[in-house]
DNA sequence: GATCTATCTGCAAACCTTTGCATTGAAGTA
DNA sequence: TACTTCAATGCAAAGGTTTGCAGATAGATC
């Protein structure tokens, strides 16, 4: 039932070798047989098997993407972006997701590995070995964790962290408290490290409640703690929980920011719906996914596979760059942010929120941190 | 560099039919073959290949999937239950999204058709001859569209949308508008139908603005003329159209339920951050990802793949079961929608918003109508 | 001891392409 | 005319796997 390029030979009384060259090669073929067998083709409705392309080539022009959980919405837009800059490559994304399940992501690498040229690896929460190992199955880029020796896109959370916190010091916090993101994110504890040292130099107390799911459910079900901990602001591992916890609060009767300051991470379109609007860290995750998708597709122009090569075993050590980029993040200063107890007071220049920074339109220009690694 | 079964092969002395058989039939090889077989596959780290593996059994044990917007938080749950579903009946789910254009809709058909055993196209924007043309290429199973003779998964979204506007008309509601959906969509035309019907069965005037863009922006942007066409009640295409008309009328000052209602369609999770929370139509989503899934693999099973057959074409005219599934919707009655102009008046038995209906968890049990189909 | 069975394994074709090399024929050059 | 050059096409191997068939070995039966 399935037209092959046999059919299509037939049909146009050439060798299926030419049908080939029409399609990919078609400067090798007579004009006249072009047009014949493009018709044949087009006639029979015939397609070329992509998989068994593959299996000659070396090439699929597929590349999988593997997210941590398609409903945060976060994601999409790094999804759509990756999708996008593929299609101009003439390449195809396929999405699968892993429900933050470490097991479901090395189940998801190999499942993908054969059938397609690269796997984008967002936010994983498998070990770091266990991605080392298997960048050796399939090229691999790393997005939101920092591996030596694997091409990662990183975005500069920790800037963002402390960029939080002195806005809420400047404020006039000083007791304040960090909801955590979800166990084996780099993420998260990249926000963990910066806050802290960004409290502890702003003479500020940071009491860490988690880890959490990263999720509107674990931020809700940590508001109660929240208010237990006597603290005026917060900050949350992403915008998600900044959510929960702003239902959980008003839920519980606490004024935000009247009486406690909420801070999130990622601007997710969402957070500019809520009531008060979200106080959060713009994370430019379009120019992750495109980026993501550069390196990637970058990689595999570097190091052509070996499609028919076959004999030579490839010597041990060979010479790969991998290069780790780094976006930037911006704070967003909505309504949920606002003076605290200490506001005004001992510490000079601390005015209520004035005109703070703003969003810039996708900063999209890395700061790039780029290194030769040698390959095992 | 990558491992292959032969290379299994010679590091445990037998054939590669015998490797081959230690993974894809175990029962017909020699325990003690087997064991050293697997320990040599363990020890070089063989993985069978899943591409060269479908080339000859027909088979890629993958599932397409295919979305029209990633970002709407409609589709995650329904996602998540295909991939799910799909697991456990050992299939992966590649999931691709098409940005509601009709054309990308295409080409990711073609592209998936030969890596996948089926595509699960959920709510299309291409023209139903265009999938009629498609589902000859690769196995499909529609969602949220009905077409005669393909496999379809439909949510009542007209009985959604006729409890909509019977629960906005027993609340005093005469002068209604609805918010359409997107070109091409069978869901925004059935909601059309349905609520123009019970209007005019409830004596109301319903106003038709539209069509939009399924988003948030796409409501946000009707605001002002939902305002200028003097409506008590709005019903929405989907949610996100909705919060996002809850935005604009804010704005606009115009307060909701006082002076308008609002109910949307889906009950996304969203829907429950809103102040005020969101009256809406609850669909069945995660059913329908099940049920796609299990729709799909079902036809898998009753027309095996001609893998190894060769010979005989098949006969034009097979029988071929087609079935479409019907899932139901609930009205979740929340704070967006309140008395109208002629609350108490006229209609009897019109009371405030009582103690209406409720969301039952994910109803799941379809109303099943098959049919036999006769296949071109 | 001969025959039969069952169990295990090897052989080779098949799946659908791509591609290096060989072949053909025509056009261009000396 | 004899030669080279070039464009167009065919040939056949290769890629990694599955699977029908046949061969081999061992045990069971008479």
């Amino acid at each position: 039932m399935p037209v092959t390029i046999r059919d299509v030979a037939r049909a146009s009384g050439v060798h299926i070798s030419t049908v080939s060259r029409t399609f990919s090669a078609p400067h090798l073929v007579n004009p006249e047989t072009r047009v014949r067998v493009l018709a044949c083709a087009e006639d029979l409705g015939y397609r070329p098997n992509r998989a068994a392309r593959a299996l000659i080539t070396g090439r699929t022009h597929n590349i999988g993407l593997i997210i941590a959980d398609i409903a945060n919405p976060f994601f999409p837009p790094l999804i759509k972006a990756a999708e996008s800059q593929a299609r101009h490559r003439d390449y195809h994304v396929f999405v699968a997701d892993t429900n933050e399940d470490a097991a479901a992501e090395e189940e998801l690498v190999h499942a993908l590995a054969k059938q397609v040229d690269g796997v984008l690896l967002c936010s994983p929460r498998m070990s770091n070995s266990l991605i080392e190992q298997l960048s050796r199955e399939v090229p691999l880029v790393v997005v939101n964790r920092q591996l030596a020796g694997l091409p990662c896109v990183l975005m500069d959370v920790g800037q963002g962290a402390r960029s939080a916190i002195e806005h809420l010091a400047r404020l006039g916090h000083r007791e304040m408290a960090l909801l955590g993101g979800p166990r084996g994110s780099w993420t998260s504890r990249e926000i963990r490290r910066a806050a802290n040292a960004a409290a502890r130099t702003a003479g500020a107390d940071l009491t860490v409640i988690g880890p959490n799911p990263p999720t509107e459910a674990g931020g809700l079900a940590q508001a109660e703690q929240v208010r237990r901990a006597g603290v005026t602001a917060v900050l949350a591992y992403n915008d998600l929980m900044a959510i929960g916890l702003l239902e959980g609060l008003d839920a519980l009767g606490v004024g935000v920011p009247q009486e406690i300051s909420v801070v999130g991470v990622d601007d997710i379109s969402l957070s500019r719906l809520t009531r008060p609007k979200l106080t959060t860290v713009a994370t430019p995750t379009a120019a992750a996914g495109r980026t993501a998708v550069d390196m990637l597709l970058q990689q595999e122009t570097d190091v052509p596979r070996t499609a028919r090569g076959g004999g030579a075993t490839v010597a041990v050590g060979v010479r790969r760059t991998t290069a780790q980029v780094m976006l930037q993040t911006e704070l967003v200063i909505r309504d949920s942010t606002g003076p605290g107890p200490y506001a005004g007071r001992e510490r000079p220049g601390a005015a209520a929120a004035g005109p703070g920074p703003h969003r810039r339109a996708d900063p999209g220009n890395p700061i790039v941190a780029a290194g030769d690694v040698v390959a095992s």
